[in-house]
DNA sequence: GATGAATGAGTATTCATTCAT
DNA sequence: GATGAATGAATACTCATTCAT
């Protein structure tokens, strides 16, 4: 492992006020998460990252601290973007006039389709945030954003939802749903995708109907 | 050795019939299990593992092929342990009358605890996992030995359990408590420890009884 | 980078355009040079490579892949320097009106000088060609760019040369040769070096003059 | 290279005076001689000898001090055999009543053949006499030995022979001779064996004719 | 602001040889 | 005489990061 330990003093990174200074950092960040979820953060390194900018070293550099911030950067967007998605899903289901079990059915399919479509960088956020505390914090306040949001949604379905501990049980409902999401992700080939999903959901609706 | 013709003869490894040789294997799993746990794999250079093995570099390549190999056997062993302690505690609650409920209570407070004791292991193979295919297969190949006794365990209890289908419900299951227990040891400090397990267990309760 | 997942990135190779650039690669030849011929192709390591150099390893891999890479690139000026020795040489030769065993007797001398002066690199060329077949690659190639060059000379000649085959002819003396005068310089100081080169040149005039 | 440098005094090296002995040492000698053949010297560990040879690695070391030595004992064990060789055929040829050409003839062709049956060893011996001084005084030792059967048969076709210094000249053909067969033998499959052979003899012959 | 050459600590693995049993 | 477990020095190569130009 690269530990963070240890860093010298960096001078100044740059602060992306200019257009042009976005643009670069962008480009950074997407040649960036392409590697990350293709290569994995181990195997993709910092002059790669650079070349598949293109951009010198140095550019990179001083838009970066350091690799590990990178990865960071990237993990907000892109959690970001799921809290998006989320927050639109539940919107829209706060609309209609459904049911709690459709509303589960609906939100994890939603959510499911959206894990797979970004699996593998997924895949590398897990393992990462397993080894960068960091990046755990980064996590954890982002799924406490989501939890609100479904705080919301279990909020219009009122009395209808018997959970002792709503929050409580949201976040076990989350760590479930992301672990089976992720290993549907690794062996979609092997396993009945369709089953274990309706099972899942299954489990959900029974919990939260009481 | 230099030259550039191929296959380097993997020096032959030492099969441990002789005790010495039994009891050198053990020095070294033993330290080697304590630097993972403690630092992680990357973390751990074999240097280091062969000076708290008390033996030379020499000795840890006479008994294992390299890093990852040390890792499989750890792996290999702590699988079993776990799986043994579920097969056990399996027989325990078949033995006695307890209701359906208390078994799942009975069963995921063992778990848990069993979990805890080598949380921090636990980490570093669920880390480990996603980089190594073959620790993966290790890995499925006890997971689906546990399933098995678990659903002997629900043979048990019959009808009383209302899951469509058995085997990928109690995948599902099994998923979801390994990520809550590593979110608990993850957790454990600023978390509500009891009522996350408690929420869990009344999730697999309402699941199981349909 | 610990991942078992394959193909490690191979470090973009600089590339000697800028003046600096070239001037390290040319320190690295340099020191690597003299190293192989003094010490050998295996007691030479890379970092003694990159201390002689004045440069850090870390320098010596963005310029060459490999160790033996360094050595290829020696081979190549080396055998490039003797390539265009040989051809200055028989462009003089042909100018002059001097008989077959004349030029013969110059050639040969002419070569042997050269020899001598890198006998020791000469000795190492001949071992590491003998365990890297790309290094026998490169030097079959000019080995064969040489021999066009004395089939130039002999066709100089004309009918004075009574080989059959000439083409082969050539192979036979040339590899002669070469292991004459390596054995002249493993043995300098034991044997009688001009009687030797004597007898070998008369050898080479009986035959070529039928 | 595992250098002789800084031997420890070693305890006694068996002398194999008794029957048991000596036959484990020939174990040893024709395990190492193949194993030396297919993979070259440095690919062969000691260790990979003594499994081959049925031995424990501690009684190949009481029988010779070094993995040099083993090949030291090679190196003269397949000397004396081309010697006798040599000998017996020098001794067939002074028997008839042959010409002097008719005699190189059947003289490299003869030696062409033996080299070839030991193709492999024979490059890994000249691969092992550029690095091991001590090889070479062997082998100088036993070239002489040879040289002097060779001047023998010279002698015997008296004035035929032109060569202003025999001793010399011979020098001068047999080093010829072992790099030409060597180059045979490591493109024995790109370029005309026979054609080579051929003006490899005929230089001899216009040579020794004068 | 940008460049990219240079840095150098860090690490897994091999194998000839020893010596306690 | 034999065994084979243990030794440990030695070495090629990577890659995040810096800084002179």
């Amino acid at each position: 492992m690269t530990s963070l330990k240890g860093k010298k003093n960096r001078p100044r990174i740059i602060k992306p006020v200019q257009k042009r200074s976005i643009e670069t950092r962008n480009r950074i960040i997407n040649a960036a998460k392409k590697l990350f979820a293709e290569k994995g953060f181990d195997d993709t390194n910092t002059n790669l990252i650079a070349s598949q900018s293109g951009l010198s070293i140095g550019s990179v550099y001083a838009h970066f601290t350091n690799k590990w911030e990178i990865f960071h950067t990237i993990l907000e967007n892109f959690s970001l973007e799921v809290f998006e998605y989320l927050k639109e899903s539940i919107n829209d289901i706060t609309k209609d006039r459904i049911t709690l079990n459709e509303a589960i059915e609906l939100l994890v399919h939603g959510l499911y389709k959206a894990h797979m479509l970004n699996g593998q960088l997924n895949a590398e956020i897990a393992k990462f945030i397993l080894k960068d505390p960091e990046a755990g914090k980064i996590r954890s306040a982002w799924e406490q954003k989501m939890n609100r949001e479904i705080i919301r949604l279990i909020a219009h379905f009122g009395s209808h939802v018997k959970i002792e501990n709503v929050e409580i049980g949201i976040t076990v409902v989350h760590r479930s749903a992301h672990e089976v999401f992720q290993y549907l992700y690794k062996n979609k080939d092997q396993v009945d995708e369709k089953a274990i999903l309706k099972e899942f959901i299954t489990m959900l609706q029974r919990y939260l109907n009481g």
